[in-house]
DNA sequence: GGACGAACTAAGCGCTTGCTTAGCGTGCCC
DNA sequence: GGGCACGCTAAGCAAGCGCTTAGTTCGTCC
């Protein structure tokens, strides 16, 4: 399976971005860290911005079936919520650059690009939101403001990606396995 | 008292740079937003860069500021946590233009400038640390792994600034009071 | 072996960028 | 009332931007 120059462009566009921010990104700059001309890019994808927009596409997509086969994986709900909180964290320390680019460059994407992703992101918070009522129904958690503390449980995850380093001394599991056991605390009855 | 002209370019440069980053941001639009021509900028100013800095840095230390208050402001650990989370939170609600400068511009910054404001960075860090670590002590609080607890509670009220509209339905207080309850329950010995 | 299409590049177009330069108007001082 | 400092601007420079155009190279099919 040979990787493709469309392919080699992306992973150029995935570095530059998450490195640099997608406004200071160039074209050149992602055309030469493929090992082709500035021309090149345009021959495989249309725009700087359609290059963003392919990325966090598939990255947004590849953290919403995190989610969910985390949600699917366990069925009594704490050890869902443990597992969905832990799965997501390790994802985006995991892939630290694609979740900066997911994350951080929302507002770059055109208006028509921007919500379309937005409805994956409703979809990741509303599997977090369906986590915790069947939690407080089965009796095992005490949630005060479900929607708030659906996201704050996601931004445990997200924010990791602010200063998680993958050189650094903590693992992605570290890391994961802290996340889940703050969700459990954040949400079992007293 | 009169606004200076210094003053109104970097309240211009706030709006700009909390809008569209600080790449996409052109000193003309800055320039603009405070009513002058685009040399302006550079009578009051010595870059497009320093007027980041000084932007960085005030809202980084106000930050700080408010956090040792809350921390001054209880005797009692738990109490004092819930205030520093509760005050943390509503400041970034409050300040959210200037929060998402001092949060997601800091890599915009001049290798000194960043080496500077990463100072404070780890002031605030280690204010929340010692909170921990008192209501550890004081036997009212249970803690694994404390930087990585402290760290979370941060996460919080930074992750905010991902979401946070000031025109939306929730208040910056029923934010901080949704984070300082969430804080207790991750805190709190069971 | 000649026609064809796909992959790629050299060159560059029109525009915008951060910042500079040269100079203008106004108020203050002696 | 002449000189001067200060706040500001009109004009523009060199560099870099996203993207296009025109063309070259090369493997494939008949």
């Amino acid at each position: 399976m040979t990787v493709t120059a469309r392919e080699r462009l992306l992973d150029a566009a995935v570095e530059a971005f998450a490195e640099k921010g997608f406004t200071a990104t160039t074209t050149r700059d992602i055309a030469s860290r493929a090992g082709m001309s500035p021309a090149a890019v345009y021959v495989h994808h249309d725009s700087k911005e359609s290059l963003l927009f392919t990325v966090s596409r598939s990255g947004h997509l590849a953290a919403l079936e995190v989610i969910e086969k985390a949600a699917a994986s366990q069925p009594d709900p704490t050890s869902r919520l443990q597992a969905m909180v832990r799965e997501f964290s390790a994802w985006h320390a995991t892939n630290s650059r694609v979740g900066r680019i997911v994350q951080y460059e929302f507002a770059a994407l055109t208006d028509e690009h921007r919500a379309e992703i937005a409805e994956v992101r409703r979809a990741i918070e509303a599997r977090m939101q369906d986590a915790l009522r069947d939690g407080v129904a089965a009796g095992v958690m005490d949630v005060g403001d479900l929607p708030g503390t659906a996201r704050a449980l996601l931004s445990l995850s997200i924010d990791l990606l602010r200063w998680f380093s993958p050189t650094g001394a903590q693992s992605p599991q570290d890391i994961a396995a802290l996340h889940a056991d703050l969700a459990v605390r954040m949400t079992r009855v007293h």
